[in-house]
DNA sequence: CAGCCTCATAGAAGCATCCTATGGACCCGT
DNA sequence: ACGGGTCCATAGGATGCTTCTATGAGGCTG
């Protein structure tokens, strides 16, 4: 990770903008710049990516081919900074926000933000409250009153708590295409994996867990090869082809889709598991709190079970 | 799109390198900044995001819990945004690069940036100069002798190029969640396919190609709804809730994880095509353009036929 | 030909970062 | 207990980028 020669998040945005809207002085306006300097950002910009992103005409500026690429490249990276951003402001506004959440850390990690992003197009005013917790804490915290809606995984469901299906995750076992068991031709089975050693997150977060739970009719664990902090380093890890390791399906859908990692099926162990919106049971939930379960439900819902 | 209150990318890398080192200044070492300069900086982060990230000790410094969640979501964006220099540095390297490349857009756009971040791991020096083009062009851009490697998509394979397979991408039909098709019930037949108007790509583009060939025998396709340039701008449209559109997988596969898109499967359609490298037949690759075509077909190898 | 649009350039002001030098807190050895 | 190592924070001056307003150059249109 080097430090310099990352783009500029800003800079992109006003390209994106620009391609949207035809014009450099349309996106300046736009973005509340003056038109001199939106120019000038877009010409560092061209400079320092070394390519010709825009075709400056009289009537307007069109992108070229590379300009195209590099919107499209762009977009991405705005949308994960948006989510970051979205995330950051949600767990900030913790305390006297209109529609306080609490939610296990996959959830909060990969969907929340998405749905924040989604609801802020409907209810641009209200702030919501992000609090990341175990799914036992999330319960405690919706029964308490503290937040109006949680998001848990996992099979246990408290009583008093009224749930909806928001999604479906699934463990799965991956490992680097450098990995042998990326081309392994034999069933992964349980027992093996259960004796091989793994990168797991570490103990008490919701994947391990959920993976201890469902492994232990298979007999003992090995001991983990490497305990990390988040998906993210674990990832880290895979990358430079270390052992499998067991994630969220949600944190490493890029990767699998790109063929970055490979998944390895264990032979007829069910690692899915159910994410819930939960609330205090007979409460009628309104406003916000509604617009965002309708957000959250809407995906699950249509989203076809098991296999795409 | 907002211009401003994005995160500074350069403060981002800093952030998830004290994360994996454990301090600041050992962070500002090997980011080749002075210690104070870091400091700083992650300071100016912490208050622009609002929240506590680093818990300074008197022996380093740890993540917060929100800190945590940053980095991982930080990690995200600074891949994105790799991936976008990535593909950049390779397009600005058209010519008089040592391992000259040409892809189609796909897989130029969702797949060659990854190989090429892979590839710089094990060749940190080899410049690639990589050429979009459709994939025509690119089959007369390999016979030519003007790039080594090509990627192309589609079924059709000029005569004179040996080929390997480097993954399968294949289209989806994807409408928002709010649209109707992502509730019903009844299968999408073939012909009310064809016979509705669908968000598509620019006439031309390989996705657009494809569709049409293979929906050819199911009657005249309706006009098109909209014809966007890009992947990304198709996306757009979508999240506003207008109809279906026709896109690769490669290009929706976060949206659909995530449920913020849904897919429905035409009924009895195969929408799949094949990726493929391809060079001049009977040409021993060596070298970078070896490795380049053993990380593109690693992936692909392991991956799993269709359906997760 | 005037008026409107487009984007580019010039010059001055402001802000954030950078560096070096130093200070305060802690741990650990002697 | 005390130096020497670690760590991070602060101070002050230099630098560079972005910002603005004002103006210019080019093209379309009534």
């Amino acid at each position: 990770m080097r430090l310099n020669n990352w783009p500029d998040l800003e800079a992109l945005a006003l390209l994106v903008t620009v391609s949207e809207l035809g014009g450099v002085g349309r996106a300046a306006r736009q973005l509340g710049i003056s038109q001199p300097s939106a120019s000038s950002r877009l010409r560092t910009l061209e400079r320092r990516l070394g390519v010709p992103v825009l075709q400056r005409l009289p009537i307007g500026s069109r992108l070229t081919a590379e300009g195209q690429m590099v919107v499209d490249w762009a977009r991405e990276v705005l949308g994960a900074a948006d989510a970051l951003v979205t995330g950051v402001t949600a767990m900030r506004r913790e305390r006297g926000a209109a529609l306080p959440v609490a939610a296990s850390m996959t959830v909060a990690e990969y969907l929340v933000p998405g749905w924040l992003i989604a609801l802020r197009s409907t209810e641009p005013d209200v702030t919501v409250g992000l609090q990341v917790a175990n799914s036992a804490r999330v319960a405690e915290l919706v029964l308490a009153g503290d937040v109006e809606v949680g998001f848990v995984e996992g099979p246990s469901l408290p009583v008093g708590l009224a749930s909806r299906l928001v999604g479906r995750d699934r463990l799965v076992v991956v490992v680097s295409p450098r990995h042998p068991w990326a081309r392994r031709r034999t069933p992964l089975r349980p027992r093996e994996l259960a004796a091989t050693p793994l990168i797991v997150r570490e103990s008490g977060s919701g994947t391990r867990i959920t993976f201890e739970t469902v492994m232990a009719r298979y007999g003992p664990l090995a001991e983990p090869l490497l305990e990390l902090g988040s998906n993210s380093a674990v990832k880290v890890a895979l990358a430079s082809g270390a052992g499998p390791a067991v994630l969220s399906e949600l944190a490493v859908g890029d990767e699998l889709a790109e063929g970055r990692l490979v998944a390895v099926a264990p032979e007829g162990v069910d690692l899915q598991r159910k994410l819930r919106a939960v609330w205090i049971e007979g409460r009628r939930l309104d406003g916000p709190a509604r617009s965002l379960l309708t957000l959250a439900t809407r995906g699950a819902a249509a989203r076809r079970p098991p296999g795409s």
